[in-house]
DNA sequence: GCCGATTTGTCCGTATGTATC
DNA sequence: CGATACATACGGACAAATCGG
Protein backbone atom coordinates (compact mmCIF):
# COMPACT_ATOMS: atom_id res chain seq x y z
CA UNK A 1 0.00 0.00 0.00
CA UNK A 2 2.21 2.95 -1.26
CA UNK A 3 1.60 5.97 0.20
CA UNK A 4 0.04 9.80 -1.68
CA UNK A 5 3.20 11.29 -3.91
CA UNK A 6 3.67 14.20 -1.87
CA UNK A 7 4.68 12.10 1.74
CA UNK A 8 6.85 10.41 -0.52
CA UNK A 9 8.75 13.23 -1.47
CA UNK A 10 8.70 14.82 1.58
CA UNK A 11 10.00 11.72 3.04
CA UNK A 12 12.92 11.74 0.97
CA UNK A 13 13.34 14.92 1.43
CA UNK A 14 13.67 14.73 5.19
CA UNK A 15 15.98 11.43 4.69
CA UNK A 16 18.39 13.52 2.76
CA UNK A 17 18.55 16.47 5.32
CA UNK A 18 19.06 14.21 8.05
CA UNK A 19 21.82 12.58 6.34
CA UNK A 20 23.43 15.86 5.35
CA UNK A 21 22.80 15.26 1.36
CA UNK A 22 21.04 18.68 2.05
CA UNK A 23 23.36 20.57 5.26
CA UNK A 24 22.39 23.25 7.32
CA UNK A 25 22.29 26.61 5.29
CA UNK A 26 22.19 24.80 1.58
CA UNK A 27 19.14 25.44 -0.47
CA UNK A 28 17.20 22.76 -1.73
CA UNK A 29 16.89 22.24 -5.77
CA UNK A 30 14.77 24.49 -7.25
CA UNK A 31 11.19 23.79 -7.26
CA UNK A 32 11.54 23.45 -10.91
CA UNK A 33 14.04 20.96 -10.92
CA UNK A 34 12.59 19.11 -8.24
CA UNK A 35 9.95 18.84 -10.66
CA UNK A 36 11.96 16.64 -13.12
CA UNK A 37 13.25 14.68 -10.41
CA UNK A 38 10.01 13.40 -9.32
CA UNK A 39 8.40 13.68 -11.99
CA UNK A 40 5.31 15.58 -10.15
CA UNK A 41 3.51 18.76 -10.39
CA UNK A 42 4.59 22.56 -9.01
CA UNK A 43 1.64 21.66 -6.09
CA UNK A 44 3.22 18.36 -5.18
CA UNK A 45 6.57 19.34 -4.57
CA UNK A 46 5.24 22.47 -2.96
CA UNK A 47 3.28 20.52 -0.34
CA UNK A 48 6.12 18.60 0.59
CA UNK A 49 8.41 21.64 0.98
CA UNK A 50 5.48 23.04 3.23
CA UNK A 51 5.98 20.04 5.58
CA UNK A 52 9.12 20.05 5.89
CA UNK A 53 9.11 23.84 6.77
CA UNK A 54 6.07 22.97 9.55
CA UNK A 55 9.18 20.19 10.95
CA UNK A 56 11.50 23.72 11.12
CA UNK A 57 13.71 21.28 8.51
CA UNK A 58 13.58 23.79 5.98
CA UNK A 59 12.17 27.81 5.35
CA UNK A 60 11.31 29.32 2.57
CA UNK A 61 12.77 32.42 1.24
CA UNK A 62 10.88 34.26 -1.48
CA UNK A 63 12.93 35.19 -4.81
CA UNK A 64 15.80 33.23 -3.40
CA UNK A 65 15.22 29.27 -2.59
CA UNK A 66 14.27 26.94 0.23
CA UNK A 67 17.42 27.02 3.01
CA UNK A 68 18.14 24.03 5.20
CA UNK A 69 17.50 24.90 8.72
CA UNK A 70 18.43 21.72 10.09
CA UNK A 71 21.02 20.85 12.62
CA UNK A 72 22.28 17.31 13.74
CA UNK A 73 21.20 17.24 16.89
CA UNK A 74 23.96 17.11 20.00
CA UNK A 75 22.31 15.66 23.05
CA UNK A 76 21.80 19.20 23.70
CA UNK A 77 20.19 20.85 20.74
CA UNK A 78 17.14 20.82 19.23
CA UNK A 79 15.31 18.07 18.24
CA UNK A 80 12.13 18.03 15.76
CA UNK A 81 8.60 17.19 16.25
CA UNK A 82 6.02 17.01 19.60
CA UNK A 83 5.95 14.82 22.88
CA UNK A 84 7.99 11.39 23.30
CA UNK A 85 5.62 9.48 24.17
CA UNK A 86 6.31 6.92 27.18
CA UNK A 87 6.41 4.02 24.66
CA UNK A 88 9.38 6.46 22.56
CA UNK A 89 11.03 7.77 25.12
CA UNK A 90 11.38 4.25 26.67
CA UNK A 91 12.64 2.74 23.42
CA UNK A 92 15.56 5.55 23.14
CA UNK A 93 16.82 5.08 25.71
CA UNK A 94 16.47 1.34 26.11
CA UNK A 95 14.57 1.49 29.31
CA UNK A 96 11.82 -1.38 30.27
CA UNK A 97 8.55 0.77 30.47
CA UNK A 98 5.66 -0.71 32.30
CA UNK A 99 2.25 0.43 34.26
CA UNK A 100 0.46 0.46 37.03
CA UNK A 101 -3.23 1.13 37.32
CA UNK A 102 -4.06 2.81 40.75
CA UNK A 103 -7.82 3.90 39.91
CA UNK A 104 -10.31 2.87 37.90
CA UNK A 105 -13.85 4.30 37.73
CA UNK A 106 -16.67 6.02 36.25
CA UNK A 107 -17.94 9.11 37.04
CA UNK A 108 -20.59 11.51 35.01
CA UNK A 109 -18.97 15.00 33.99
CA UNK A 110 -20.28 18.28 36.29
CA UNK A 111 -19.89 22.14 35.37
CA UNK A 112 -16.20 21.45 37.12
CA UNK A 113 -14.82 18.84 35.35
CA UNK A 114 -16.37 20.67 31.89
CA UNK A 115 -14.08 23.39 32.98
CA UNK A 116 -11.51 21.12 33.34
CA UNK A 117 -11.56 18.76 30.63
CA UNK A 118 -13.67 19.82 27.97
CA UNK A 119 -16.06 16.82 28.61
CA UNK A 120 -19.81 17.88 27.98
CA UNK A 121 -21.86 18.22 31.21
CA UNK A 122 -23.61 14.96 32.00
CA UNK A 123 -21.11 12.61 29.66
CA UNK A 124 -20.13 9.25 30.95
CA UNK A 125 -16.61 8.88 31.61
CA UNK A 126 -14.36 6.12 32.63
CA UNK A 127 -11.92 7.85 35.11
CA UNK A 128 -8.28 6.30 35.19
CA UNK A 129 -5.25 6.89 37.22
CA UNK A 130 -1.72 5.24 36.33
CA UNK A 131 1.80 5.52 36.86
CA UNK A 132 4.54 4.59 34.36
CA UNK A 133 7.60 3.06 35.53
CA UNK A 134 11.06 3.29 33.40
CA UNK A 135 13.48 0.67 34.89
CA UNK A 136 11.94 0.65 37.94
CA UNK A 137 11.41 4.08 38.76
CA UNK A 138 8.23 5.55 39.20
CA UNK A 139 8.61 8.64 36.85
CA UNK A 140 5.29 9.88 35.70
CA UNK A 141 2.03 9.86 36.85
CA UNK A 142 -1.28 9.78 34.24
CA UNK A 143 -5.04 11.10 34.61
CA UNK A 144 -7.30 9.55 31.75
CA UNK A 145 -10.84 10.76 31.49
CA UNK A 146 -12.31 8.44 28.40
CA UNK A 147 -15.62 9.20 26.61
CA UNK A 148 -17.76 5.85 27.70
CA UNK A 149 -20.32 5.78 24.95
CA UNK A 150 -16.78 6.09 22.10
CA UNK A 151 -14.66 3.13 24.40
CA UNK A 152 -16.91 0.38 25.76
CA UNK A 153 -15.57 -2.35 27.30
CA UNK A 154 -12.55 -0.88 28.62
CA UNK A 155 -10.48 -3.40 31.30
CA UNK A 156 -7.31 -3.26 33.63
CA UNK A 157 -5.46 -5.55 31.38
CA UNK A 158 -6.12 -3.00 28.18
CA UNK A 159 -5.03 0.03 30.81
CA UNK A 160 -1.95 -2.40 31.74
CA UNK A 161 -0.98 -2.31 28.34
CA UNK A 162 -1.42 0.32 26.24
CA UNK A 163 -5.01 2.43 25.53
CA UNK A 164 -3.56 3.94 22.60
CA UNK A 165 -3.38 0.42 20.64
CA UNK A 166 -6.71 -0.57 22.35
CA UNK A 167 -8.76 2.16 20.41
CA UNK A 168 -6.62 1.49 16.94
CA UNK A 169 -5.91 -2.29 16.50
CA UNK A 170 -8.98 -3.39 18.49
CA UNK A 171 -11.84 -0.61 17.95
CA UNK A 172 -10.26 0.31 14.68
CA UNK A 173 -10.55 4.32 15.74
CA UNK A 174 -8.39 6.87 14.44
CA UNK A 175 -7.02 9.28 16.60
CA UNK A 176 -7.07 12.38 14.46
CA UNK A 177 -6.58 15.82 16.44
CA UNK A 178 -4.77 16.32 19.38
CA UNK A 179 -4.97 19.69 21.80
CA UNK A 180 -2.04 20.32 24.41
CA UNK A 181 -1.34 22.24 27.22
CA UNK A 182 2.18 22.37 29.21
CA UNK A 183 2.35 23.79 32.17
CA UNK A 184 4.47 23.37 35.56
CA UNK A 185 3.26 22.48 38.99
CA UNK A 186 3.85 21.83 42.41
CA UNK A 187 3.75 18.32 43.65
CA UNK A 188 1.02 16.73 45.11
CA UNK A 189 0.62 14.54 47.86
CA UNK A 190 -0.69 12.19 45.12
CA UNK A 191 2.42 12.82 43.05
CA UNK A 192 4.50 11.89 45.96
CA UNK A 193 2.66 8.89 47.05
CA UNK A 194 3.26 7.51 44.17
CA UNK A 195 5.98 8.72 42.29
CA UNK A 196 9.82 8.23 43.05
CA UNK A 197 10.50 12.01 42.65
CA UNK A 198 14.45 12.10 43.57
CA UNK A 199 13.85 15.42 45.70
CA UNK A 200 12.21 17.16 42.86
CA UNK A 201 9.00 19.01 44.22
CA UNK A 202 7.51 19.72 41.20
CA UNK A 203 6.70 18.28 37.71
CA UNK A 204 5.72 19.01 34.15
CA UNK A 205 2.71 18.45 33.66
CA UNK A 206 1.26 17.95 29.73
CA UNK A 207 -2.67 18.28 29.82
CA UNK A 208 -4.51 17.15 26.41
CA UNK A 209 -7.94 16.88 24.85
CA UNK A 210 -7.72 13.95 21.66
CA UNK A 211 -10.29 14.00 19.23
CA UNK A 212 -11.49 10.92 17.21
CA UNK A 213 -12.00 10.89 13.10
CA UNK A 214 -15.90 11.67 14.47
CA UNK A 215 -14.24 15.05 15.77
CA UNK A 216 -15.66 13.68 18.64
CA UNK A 217 -13.73 14.74 22.13
CA UNK A 218 -13.26 11.44 23.49
CA UNK A 219 -9.89 11.87 25.79
CA UNK A 220 -8.45 14.12 28.52
CA UNK A 221 -5.35 13.01 29.86
CA UNK A 222 -3.06 14.72 32.39
CA UNK A 223 0.74 13.82 32.21
CA UNK A 224 2.36 14.61 35.43
CA UNK A 225 6.60 14.16 34.44
CA UNK A 226 9.21 14.21 36.65
CA UNK A 227 11.24 17.01 35.29
CA UNK A 228 14.41 15.80 34.44
CA UNK A 229 12.79 12.86 32.34
CA UNK A 230 10.76 15.39 30.35
CA UNK A 231 11.27 17.58 26.95
CA UNK A 232 8.79 19.07 24.41
CA UNK A 233 9.61 20.26 21.19
CA UNK A 234 8.31 23.02 18.63
CA UNK A 235 8.35 25.03 15.27
CA UNK A 236 6.41 28.02 15.04
CA UNK A 237 6.02 29.98 11.88
CA UNK A 238 5.47 33.54 12.71
CA UNK A 239 2.62 35.05 10.65
CA UNK A 240 1.68 38.25 9.52
CA UNK A 241 -0.84 39.91 11.82
CA UNK A 242 -3.66 38.29 14.57
CA UNK B 1 -2.64 47.13 1.48
CA UNK B 2 -5.01 43.80 1.36
CA UNK B 3 -3.77 40.60 2.36
CA UNK B 4 -4.02 37.42 0.56
CA UNK B 5 -6.84 35.65 -0.13
CA UNK B 6 -6.94 32.84 1.63
CA UNK B 7 -5.92 34.90 4.90
CA UNK B 8 -9.22 36.92 4.61
CA UNK B 9 -10.89 33.75 4.07
CA UNK B 10 -9.04 32.13 7.05
CA UNK B 11 -9.73 35.21 9.19
CA UNK B 12 -13.28 35.11 8.31
CA UNK B 13 -13.60 31.23 9.22
CA UNK B 14 -11.85 32.04 12.37
CA UNK B 15 -13.64 35.02 13.54
CA UNK B 16 -17.25 33.28 12.87
CA UNK B 17 -15.95 30.20 14.84
CA UNK B 18 -14.70 32.26 17.70
CA UNK B 19 -17.95 34.27 17.34
CA UNK B 20 -19.68 31.12 17.83
CA UNK B 21 -21.91 31.52 14.58
CA UNK B 22 -19.91 27.76 13.81
CA UNK B 23 -20.27 26.40 17.28
CA UNK B 24 -18.14 22.72 18.56
CA UNK B 25 -19.05 20.12 16.71
CA UNK B 26 -20.99 21.82 14.18
CA UNK B 27 -19.82 21.57 10.46
CA UNK B 28 -18.51 24.26 8.31
CA UNK B 29 -20.10 24.88 4.87
CA UNK B 30 -19.19 22.32 2.44
CA UNK B 31 -16.49 23.15 0.01
CA UNK B 32 -18.50 23.76 -2.95
CA UNK B 33 -20.61 26.12 -0.73
CA UNK B 34 -17.51 27.89 0.33
CA UNK B 35 -16.49 28.74 -3.15
CA UNK B 36 -19.83 30.36 -3.82
CA UNK B 37 -19.69 32.30 -0.84
CA UNK B 38 -15.93 33.59 -1.18
CA UNK B 39 -16.14 33.36 -5.05
CA UNK B 40 -13.07 31.67 -4.77
CA UNK B 41 -11.37 28.02 -6.04
CA UNK B 42 -11.39 25.40 -4.50
CA UNK B 43 -7.92 25.68 -3.37
CA UNK B 44 -8.37 28.55 -1.50
CA UNK B 45 -10.53 27.26 0.46
CA UNK B 46 -8.61 23.86 1.08
CA UNK B 47 -5.75 26.51 2.15
CA UNK B 48 -7.59 28.19 4.30
CA UNK B 49 -9.26 25.47 6.16
CA UNK B 50 -6.12 23.49 6.67
CA UNK B 51 -4.73 26.37 8.57
CA UNK B 52 -7.60 26.68 10.86
CA UNK B 53 -7.22 22.69 11.30
CA UNK B 54 -3.45 23.58 11.97
CA UNK B 55 -4.87 25.81 14.41
CA UNK B 56 -6.92 23.26 16.03
CA UNK B 57 -9.92 25.43 15.29
CA UNK B 58 -11.43 22.07 13.08
CA UNK B 59 -10.81 18.98 11.56
CA UNK B 60 -11.58 17.61 8.57
CA UNK B 61 -13.42 14.30 7.79
CA UNK B 62 -12.90 12.40 4.72
CA UNK B 63 -16.59 12.34 2.80
CA UNK B 64 -18.46 14.16 5.68
CA UNK B 65 -17.19 17.40 6.19
CA UNK B 66 -15.32 19.91 8.47
CA UNK B 67 -16.05 19.28 11.72
CA UNK B 68 -15.59 22.98 14.17
CA UNK B 69 -14.00 21.05 17.74
CA UNK B 70 -13.10 24.71 18.94
CA UNK B 71 -14.58 25.50 22.00
CA UNK B 72 -13.92 28.52 24.14
CA UNK B 73 -11.82 28.70 26.81
CA UNK B 74 -11.10 30.11 29.97
CA UNK B 75 -8.97 33.20 30.94
CA UNK B 76 -5.56 31.75 31.23
CA UNK B 77 -3.93 32.03 27.71
CA UNK B 78 -0.30 33.04 26.90
CA UNK B 79 0.26 32.18 24.11
CA UNK B 80 -1.92 29.83 21.32
CA UNK B 81 0.82 28.88 18.72
CA UNK B 82 3.24 31.30 16.83
CA UNK B 83 5.92 33.46 17.48
CA UNK B 84 4.78 36.37 20.29
CA UNK B 85 6.97 38.50 22.13
CA UNK B 86 6.80 39.61 25.43
CA UNK B 87 5.39 42.95 24.70
CA UNK B 88 2.46 41.39 22.43
CA UNK B 89 1.64 39.21 24.69
CA UNK B 90 1.22 41.57 27.81
CA UNK B 91 -1.17 43.68 26.16
CA UNK B 92 -3.15 41.24 24.75
CA UNK B 93 -3.53 39.96 28.88
CA UNK B 94 -3.85 43.56 29.66
CA UNK B 95 -0.95 44.38 31.88
CA UNK B 96 2.18 46.76 31.76
CA UNK B 97 5.18 45.48 31.04
CA UNK B 98 8.39 46.69 32.00
CA UNK B 99 12.29 45.35 31.22
CA UNK B 100 15.69 45.46 33.21
CA UNK B 101 18.58 44.79 31.43
CA UNK B 102 21.30 42.93 33.85
CA UNK B 103 23.81 41.77 31.80
CA UNK B 104 24.81 43.38 28.55
CA UNK B 105 28.06 41.87 26.96
CA UNK B 106 29.67 40.71 24.02
CA UNK B 107 31.68 36.84 23.61
CA UNK B 108 32.52 34.25 21.07
CA UNK B 109 30.88 31.42 20.69
CA UNK B 110 32.61 28.37 21.56
CA UNK B 111 31.97 24.62 21.61
CA UNK B 112 30.13 24.24 24.96
CA UNK B 113 28.21 27.40 23.36
CA UNK B 114 27.34 25.35 19.98
CA UNK B 115 26.04 22.86 21.29
CA UNK B 116 23.70 24.72 23.70
CA UNK B 117 22.66 27.33 21.60
CA UNK B 118 23.07 26.22 18.18
CA UNK B 119 25.55 29.18 17.09
CA UNK B 120 28.67 28.28 14.78
CA UNK B 121 31.99 28.27 17.30
CA UNK B 122 33.92 31.42 16.60
CA UNK B 123 30.49 33.83 16.06
CA UNK B 124 30.20 37.00 17.78
CA UNK B 125 27.65 37.48 19.80
CA UNK B 126 25.96 39.51 22.16
CA UNK B 127 25.35 37.70 25.72
CA UNK B 128 22.20 39.88 27.56
CA UNK B 129 20.46 38.50 30.72
CA UNK B 130 17.20 41.00 31.08
CA UNK B 131 14.38 40.39 34.03
CA UNK B 132 11.02 41.10 32.58
CA UNK B 133 8.24 42.31 35.23
CA UNK B 134 4.22 42.19 34.64
CA UNK B 135 2.56 44.82 36.90
CA UNK B 136 5.75 45.51 38.85
CA UNK B 137 5.88 42.14 39.62
CA UNK B 138 9.64 39.81 38.39
CA UNK B 139 8.25 36.87 36.75
CA UNK B 140 10.60 36.41 33.66
CA UNK B 141 14.15 35.85 33.64
CA UNK B 142 15.33 36.13 29.85
CA UNK B 143 18.73 35.30 28.61
CA UNK B 144 19.59 36.21 24.94
CA UNK B 145 21.97 35.50 22.65
CA UNK B 146 22.08 37.71 19.38
CA UNK B 147 24.34 37.35 15.80
CA UNK B 148 26.21 40.36 16.23
CA UNK B 149 27.00 40.52 12.28
CA UNK B 150 23.12 40.41 12.23
CA UNK B 151 22.22 43.06 14.54
CA UNK B 152 24.30 45.75 15.06
CA UNK B 153 24.30 48.76 17.15
CA UNK B 154 22.54 47.08 19.78
CA UNK B 155 22.45 49.33 22.75
CA UNK B 156 20.81 49.12 25.91
CA UNK B 157 18.04 51.70 25.62
CA UNK B 158 16.51 48.95 22.30
CA UNK B 159 16.95 46.09 25.05
CA UNK B 160 14.87 48.10 27.46
CA UNK B 161 11.97 48.60 24.90
CA UNK B 162 11.58 45.45 22.29
CA UNK B 163 14.43 43.64 20.58
CA UNK B 164 11.91 42.16 18.07
CA UNK B 165 10.43 45.53 17.15
CA UNK B 166 13.89 47.13 16.78
CA UNK B 167 14.83 44.17 14.56
CA UNK B 168 10.99 44.26 12.78
CA UNK B 169 10.84 48.48 12.51
CA UNK B 170 13.75 49.70 12.42
CA UNK B 171 16.10 47.33 10.84
CA UNK B 172 13.52 45.87 8.63
CA UNK B 173 14.39 42.17 9.18
CA UNK B 174 11.86 39.68 9.35
CA UNK B 175 11.38 36.57 11.67
CA UNK B 176 10.21 33.73 10.31
CA UNK B 177 10.77 30.49 12.08
CA UNK B 178 11.73 29.71 14.99
CA UNK B 179 11.95 26.32 17.17
CA UNK B 180 11.48 26.20 20.70
CA UNK B 181 11.61 23.35 23.59
CA UNK B 182 9.88 23.57 26.99
CA UNK B 183 10.81 21.98 30.00
CA UNK B 184 10.86 22.47 34.06
CA UNK B 185 13.97 23.04 36.19
CA UNK B 186 14.76 24.00 39.64
CA UNK B 187 15.65 27.42 40.13
CA UNK B 188 18.91 28.92 39.99
CA UNK B 189 20.40 31.34 42.74
CA UNK B 190 20.76 34.03 39.87
CA UNK B 191 17.09 33.47 39.05
CA UNK B 192 16.37 33.48 42.96
CA UNK B 193 18.33 37.29 42.54
CA UNK B 194 16.41 38.54 40.38
CA UNK B 195 12.78 37.19 40.30
CA UNK B 196 9.73 37.30 42.86
CA UNK B 197 9.51 33.60 43.29
CA UNK B 198 6.61 34.35 45.71
CA UNK B 199 7.80 30.84 47.24
CA UNK B 200 8.42 28.52 44.33
CA UNK B 201 11.56 27.27 43.75
CA UNK B 202 11.20 26.22 39.73
CA UNK B 203 10.77 27.58 36.99
CA UNK B 204 8.83 26.55 33.02
CA UNK B 205 11.77 27.30 30.97
CA UNK B 206 11.12 27.76 27.01
CA UNK B 207 14.74 27.40 24.73
CA UNK B 208 14.06 28.69 21.38
CA UNK B 209 16.75 29.19 18.53
CA UNK B 210 15.06 32.13 15.79
CA UNK B 211 15.71 32.50 12.35
CA UNK B 212 15.60 35.49 10.00
CA UNK B 213 14.49 35.90 6.44
CA UNK B 214 18.03 34.87 5.21
CA UNK B 215 17.42 31.15 7.38
CA UNK B 216 19.97 32.26 9.18
CA UNK B 217 19.96 32.05 12.93
CA UNK B 218 20.69 34.92 14.69
CA UNK B 219 19.26 34.62 17.63
CA UNK B 220 18.97 32.17 20.71
CA UNK B 221 16.84 32.88 23.71
CA UNK B 222 16.12 31.07 26.89
CA UNK B 223 13.17 32.45 28.96
CA UNK B 224 12.57 31.42 32.65
CA UNK B 225 8.89 31.38 34.28
CA UNK B 226 7.54 31.63 37.03
CA UNK B 227 5.01 28.40 36.50
CA UNK B 228 1.99 30.28 38.05
CA UNK B 229 2.36 32.95 35.27
CA UNK B 230 3.11 30.46 32.45
CA UNK B 231 1.10 28.28 30.29
CA UNK B 232 1.90 26.90 26.70
CA UNK B 233 -0.47 25.92 24.27
CA UNK B 234 0.06 23.46 20.97
CA UNK B 235 -1.88 21.76 18.28
CA UNK B 236 -0.99 18.49 16.58
CA UNK B 237 -2.64 16.33 14.10
CA UNK B 238 -1.57 12.65 13.49
CA UNK B 239 0.32 11.55 10.43
CA UNK B 240 0.46 8.38 9.33
CA UNK B 241 3.53 6.47 9.93
CA UNK B 242 6.93 7.03 10.26
C1' DG C 1 18.90 52.00 -12.15
C1' DC C 2 16.89 49.11 -15.46
C1' DC C 3 16.12 44.62 -17.53
C1' DG C 4 15.65 39.83 -17.84
C1' DA C 5 16.22 35.26 -15.78
C1' DT C 6 15.27 32.63 -11.83
C1' DT C 7 12.64 31.41 -7.86
C1' DT C 8 8.97 31.32 -4.69
C1' DG C 9 3.91 32.93 -3.74
C1' DT C 10 -0.95 33.12 -4.97
C1' DC C 11 -4.83 31.63 -7.53
C1' DC C 12 -7.53 29.28 -10.81
C1' DG C 13 -9.80 25.23 -13.32
C1' DT C 14 -10.12 20.45 -13.99
C1' DA C 15 -9.79 15.47 -13.44
C1' DT C 16 -9.80 11.46 -10.69
C1' DG C 17 -9.84 8.80 -6.36
C1' DT C 18 -12.04 7.57 -2.01
C1' DA C 19 -15.01 7.79 2.06
C1' DT C 20 -19.72 8.59 3.81
C1' DC C 21 -24.49 8.26 3.71
C1' DC D 1 -26.29 2.46 -6.42
C1' DG D 2 -25.94 7.52 -6.73
C1' DA D 3 -25.12 11.94 -4.54
C1' DT D 4 -22.14 14.45 -1.68
C1' DA D 5 -17.87 15.57 0.44
C1' DC D 6 -13.06 15.66 1.12
C1' DA D 7 -8.14 14.09 -0.88
C1' DT D 8 -4.74 13.97 -4.32
C1' DA D 9 -2.69 15.52 -8.44
C1' DC D 10 -1.92 18.08 -12.63
C1' DG D 11 -1.10 22.17 -15.50
C1' DG D 12 -1.28 26.92 -16.35
C1' DA D 13 -1.28 31.97 -15.37
C1' DC D 14 0.38 35.91 -13.17
C1' DA D 15 2.55 38.39 -9.14
C1' DA D 16 6.45 39.45 -6.23
C1' DA D 17 11.15 39.03 -4.59
C1' DT D 18 16.00 38.30 -5.73
C1' DC D 19 20.10 38.54 -8.30
C1' DG D 20 23.36 39.33 -11.98
C1' DG D 21 24.67 41.82 -16.01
Amino acid sequence: MPKSKFELIYKELKQKIEGLDYKYRDFLPSENIMIDMFSCSRNTIRRAVSMLAEDGYVQSLHGKGVRVIYQPVGQNSFTIGGIESFKESAARNNKTPSTKVVQFTEIIADQRIYEKTGFIVGSEVYYIQRVRYLDGKALIFDINLLLKAVVPGLTKEVLEASIYDYLENVLGMQIVTSKRKMTAERATQIDEKYLDLNGYNFLAVISSQTFNSDGIMFEYTQSRHRPDYFCFYDTATRKKSP
